[in-house]
DNA sequence: GAAAGGTTAAACTAAATGGTTAAAAAAATG
DNA sequence: CATTTTTTTAACCATTTAGTTTAACCTTTC
């Protein structure tokens, strides 16, 4: 379901593995050490041999998703494209990584939302080592800007909205259909394939109709 | 911090007002029946005898709170706007309400995300029950475009780009302002205004300049 | 002021769970 | 084969926590 981690023995390769799926699926304290020796194969003791404690997995994986989650996302912004194509090129990418990992957001978000100081640590040590450096996004915005390509406008708004647009439905997944779909009508992939193209148009053109195209 | 429930006896509603709060903050299994009691200024006895179970007393405040966060958006399709007020209205109500109940969306989202029966049967319930009336938000937009308001668009793309366009901010906003913000020049409250407009301004009129206006 | 019900304190049970331990068995290694 | 490393088994400890119980105390109400 997700990428390999960097691989070191077999075992340790299964139980991050298993760790992984088991904190996704029940989160940090729904997680139990035995459920995760389970998923593995293994044992509770042998989980102990390998990683000490709970927390030290945890954190661990939690690490591993963030950069998982983040880093396709970043380097794209060293391509050299026009912004048109940088936001079709984030929108399709971002959406297809959710499409294939639909519970990594709400993972970090939950982690987020229950103090997090593992997630606080984690980003500040990726931002403050320059592996995460966000303001190219905000540059890539400000040129587009500066060069006409797009209408002026707080770069960070325009992230904030970008994002959400593509995150939202894989957050709400199944309050969204509960709510708004008659689940045997529904195409799932489908769906999802007209959403990129829906963001795309909605945030390039807007929703009210132009007297010019 | 968030509204009152309906009212039954005094020490009733003030453990029902302390256990949201703690649920909230800790979600379901990060709260403590102990700590609940604490919040509320009695023990733990007493908090037995008003509730039989922590799962009663999680379910009861997980309905209020879905209630809470729905019924206002969704009583507004009832009046008689254009499409762009209407959108505006929305935006600007659902933004003022996130900013007051900065944790809910996320305590929701949560409980989904660890199985989410409880969430599944509360909901099912209130679209069933009629108390939910979404197809109301797809008609609306529906009309807009029959009537040429806004472009030609599903409807269901539609919504999931303006919840989450305004959602967005408020889950993520410490990993947010990690990656993105100066924490010393940032100004909240202002780029919650900010944060309105822009997607009103987006949503209505999109990223590229537009040749008539 | 007596009865009823609300409230407290404190000790208790039972279950879940993270983590440990020790000894044996199995597998790999040289 | 001898040694080292990995893996299992199974019991065990300590802690946390939901939930109970009992006896006493307080407050309201009739």
């Amino acid at each position: 379901m997700v990428k390999k981690m960097i691989h070191t023995s077999d075992k340790e390769q299964l139980i991050l593995q298993a760790a992984m799926d088991v904190f996704i699926e029940k989160g940090r304290h729904g997680a139990k050490m035995q459920e995760i020796a389970d998923h593995a194969g293994i044992n509770k003791a042998l989980l102990h041999y390998y990683y000490r404690s709970k927390e030290k997995l945890y954190s661990k994986i939690f690490e591993f998703l963030i950069w998982h989650n983040m880093s396709d996302l970043l380097s794209l912004l060293d391509s050299d494209l026009s912004f048109p194509e940088y936001l079709r090129t984030f929108i399709w990418n971002y959406t297809d990584l959710l499409k294939e990992n639909p519970k990594i957001p709400l993972f970090i978000l939950k982690e987020l939302s229950e103090g997090g100081d593992t997630v606080q640590t984690v980003l500040k040590n990726l931002v403050e080592s320059g592996k995460f450096d966000t303001s190219k996004a905000l540059k890539v915005i400000q040129r587009g800007m500066d060069q006409g390509e797009i209408v002026r406008m707080d770069p960070l708004q325009v992230v904030a909205t970008i994002v959400g647009s593509c995150l939202f439905y894989f957050i709400s997944e199944p309050i969204f259909k509960t709510l708004f779909v008659d689940e045997a009508s529904f195409d799932r992939e489908r769906f999802i394939q007209e959403r990129k193209e829906s963001i795309y148009q909605l945030l390039s053109y807007g929703l009210i109709p132009r007297g010019d195209q």
